[in-house]
DNA sequence: CCGCATCCCTTTGGATACTG
DNA sequence: CAGTATCCAAAGGGATGCGG
């Protein structure tokens, strides 16, 4: 019986394994949580096309024709819940607008994403990066 | 049809879809390939830990007792192959003994993934990160 | 135009058992 | 001690279709 088996069957039964796992790396590493926030495919490129201007759901989903609308609309409100992304309801009109913007908690999360991009087109010699470039708005 | 699914029909067949998004993630943003490196579970843990000394298989799992030894042995593997971390046996002895020690590379991104707990301890106020502590060796 | 509900498939992580 | 091979369950991403 493994560690993980004794520990559930005494003290956290209602609890599935993988559940367990996660409470474990949450508890011993909160690093943990940023990494599972900003990892999720799409995400950061979300973000960080948001940032750069692309600000509706629409131009959101031409900007990755192969991302579809229901995964889009999980990372947008990911997004919003981590306030990292703001959503503002333009008008109760049809067709209605809506505009995500980035806040400033984003910026600094943007940041050391950047880092990141920098450590590894220095490791690696990466190229063609769209963070720290010009996107087409 | 998708874009996607155009383009797998006409390009790719032998793709699947989710390997094309993928494709496309590292086209269109290699710092992606960054983000799937240190997004699977238990990784950066492992690294951090290695860093900080414990340098054994066993002491690893001691480390993390719920973490079971094939994914253990696959987080190795893959922290080797991306050169973050260096392999070395001892002897050809039995008990056979090997050490693991990170790489200059490593350091590197470790400071990076400091500075993300930091901006996570900042926006959410989060505690008890091993990340910046010592760990029992 | 902006999404959500449902179903399905791929990928990933973990259990069990075994080897040098 | 230091792993590997096989199998399996769960989670996450995606397709289709529908509603405000």
């Amino acid at each position: 019986m493994s560690f993980k088996q004794f520990y559930m069957a005494t003290k956290v039964k209602e609890c599935s394994t993988n559940a367990y796992n996660l409470k474990v790396l949450a508890d011993s590493c909160e690093v943990n949580d940023v990494l599972a926030m900003i990892s999720p495919r799409w995400k950061m490129q979300i973000l960080y096309s948001i940032s750069k201007g692309v600000r509706q759901f629409n131009c959101l989903q031409k900007t990755f024709p192969s991302l579809s609308d229901q995964v889009l609309g999980k990372r947008l409100k990911e997004l919003v819940n981590e306030g990292l992304v703001e959503k503002t309801m333009l008008a109760d009109t049809v067709p209605q607008q809506t505009l995500y913007t980035h806040t400033k908690r984003a910026e600094a999360l943007l940041e050391i994403i950047l880092e990141l991009y920098l450590w590894g087109k220095k490791e690696w010699d990466l190229q063609a990066c769209t963070v720290g470039k010009k996107l087409p708005v």
